[in-house]
DNA sequence: TAGCAGATTGATAATGATTATCATTATTAG
DNA sequence: CTAATAATGATAATCATTATCAATCTGCTA
């Protein structure tokens, strides 16, 4: 139900798309100010938060909200609930190889210690949960 | 210098290890209550860190500490600096195949919508400033 | 055009997680 | 047994994010 964007939302948009350093919702905020003065913190976040929605930014991080700890220190991936925020342990590898992992880590200037493959969707509850709604609505 | 875990130490230790839920540090304080009654939850945070930096125990979220945003949805991985948290984008795509993922997917009980993979280790700058360190120090 | 229902906004308070302080308590060295 | 030092935990402070809610804006109708 949000299909045009204001100038709010615009405004916000270019911000986040002209950065390229992943900014938070303060530093977008801060750089909004400058050509929308009156403009919310508040607004700021629920804007981000629809265009997170809409599929036009990404939202990193938030996995939850909390930090959250880990016991089983042997390398393995996770599987995160975009819905519930649920965080899973994947029983298998998604294995990559030594080579590629090299290869992006060096192009990134960045010193590799470790990695992670993420999975994003719905866990088991969710989609039952939501499955519901629809038949409810639809 | 931690090298012996006192009684508090082994505590949370334990029940990081016993949790398959990737438990909160306040759900950790929680349950170290029960057999530590006494502890703080200053000492709960003070030694999840410690625990965590001495690879006994792995901190999942925290990149920084505030969700970032990313104005580029195309699929992307990303490299995050174990010692500052920058979170730069990585410029080739680390590839990994469909089959491996939907496997894994389905392991995990999940329906996947998007994947990223994540390379930790240091940054540029943060290598050239901790080498500094090293050299002065040793 | 005036008036009104409903949506949008933003100032501000509230919340929740984490960290900083600091007086108190435990440990260690002499 | 001291005195010095390190570890602890109660509590206050901080920071990001969300909730409230009065004010404002936006169609829309009489
Ligand atoms: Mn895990
Ligand atoms: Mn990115
Ligand atoms: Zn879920
Ligand atoms: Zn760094």
């Amino acid at each position: 139900m949000k299909e045009t964007l204001n100038a709010n939302a615009q405004a916000v948009l270019e911000v986040v798309r002209r950065s390229h350093n992943h900014p938070t919702a303060l530093e977008v905020y801060e750089a909004v100010r400058k050509v929308r003065p009156r403009i919310g913190v508040a607004s700021v976040y629920r804007i981000l938060h629809s265009l997170a929605q809409q599929g036009l930014i990404r939202e990193l991080g938030r996995s939850d909200e909390a930090c959250r700890y880990d016991g089983h220190i042997e390398r393995h991936d996770h599987a995160i609930c975009t819905a519930c925020g649920a965080l899973l342990d994947l029983p298998v590898e998604v294995r990559l190889s030594e080579e590629a992992l090299r290869s992006a880590a060096q192009a990134a200037g960045i010193e590799l210690h470790s990695h992670e493959v993420r999975l994003y969707g719905l866990c088991t509850a969710c989609r039952q949960r939501l499955q519901q709604v629809e038949s409810v609505e639809g």
